[in-house]
DNA sequence: GAATAAGTAACATTATCGGTTACATAAATC
DNA sequence: GATTTATGTAACCGATAATGTTACTTATTC
């Protein structure tokens, strides 16, 4: 979880998908649920389409789908996808190694955030796209 | 856990602090550790002491000390001291309210990531400043 | 009163993110 | 096969945030 928007947006957007019910979905569209650019959309399908949660179909009549069922991906599956490497601030880190506490804490602090991290995607891995799109659902049910 | 690097140099801080065993410990020093200016140093210490973890004294012989023992200071206490309240992302985040699946989305979104952020606050929860020190201390144990 | 140190405002620098334009590539339809 | 539609990316801009730095005020000790 850093401080950007990339993860809400996934989610947001393979909800889309799984609420499309299989019909392949142009970014443009998926970027008037989101109220974005469809090349941000694009940027954020791309890593989804490498992580092979999504199929992508270039082309009139094109677009994307979900590349397995609802119910087979997590929202750690998409995380994952879309989120680099969490650093948890340690990116600019770097005390002074002559201090025999900085010379220790790096690591220290790597175990902790590595401990809490796990607690996070714990978490994430208990909800899949299929319970999101039953909560997405029951309010337009005749939706086609 | 946004993408600053507070929450781990506040560790530090403290750390170092119990490291220091009651010591009135100034800010110039500290930063050494750290290898950072003292001011950074102090506005991270400015929010821990506002939130009652540590003690500061102005003047010649002052510095800052932990307000209680390190066996009673968690990095949960820690993380939220020094973290503003997490966003996750949802900050830019402002999907099409007329769109069926953007209208739901985003209180959907709230409760995943309560979740998530509480699996991660459990494992913060975990952790004392007292078995932080423990991983320091065997190093060095001849320190003052 | 001199020295030390917290407290805080103000500013510069840098990095990151979201949005946008532009264009290449690919597939379906006429 | 030309047109249309859509993905795939590169390139750039502007806003925001984080970190570092200088400078100055306040408070305390000696």
């Amino acid at each position: 979880m850093t401080g950007n928007s990339r993860f809400a947006v996934s989610v947001h957007i393979l909800a889309y998908l799984a609420f499309r019910q299989g019909a392949a979905v142009p970014s443009a569209e998926i970027a008037g649920s989101v109220s974005t650019n469809p090349v941000v959309i694009r940027r954020l399908l791309s890593a989804l389409v490498k992580a092979r949660l999504v199929s992508a179909q270039k082309g009139a009549t094109g677009g994307f789908t979900l590349a397995s069922t609802p119910k087979n991906i997590s929202l750690l599956d998409i995380y994952r996808a879309v989120e680099p490497t969490p650093n948890h601030g340690l990116r600019t880190f770097t005390p002074n190694h002559k201090c025999p506490v900085g010379a220790k804490i790096e690591s220290i602090l790597h175990g902790v955030f590595f401990k809490a991290q796990a607690g996070m995607e714990t978490e994430l891995a208990r909800v899949t796209l299929a319970s999101i799109d039953q909560e997405l659902r029951p309010v337009c049910p005749g939706k086609k």
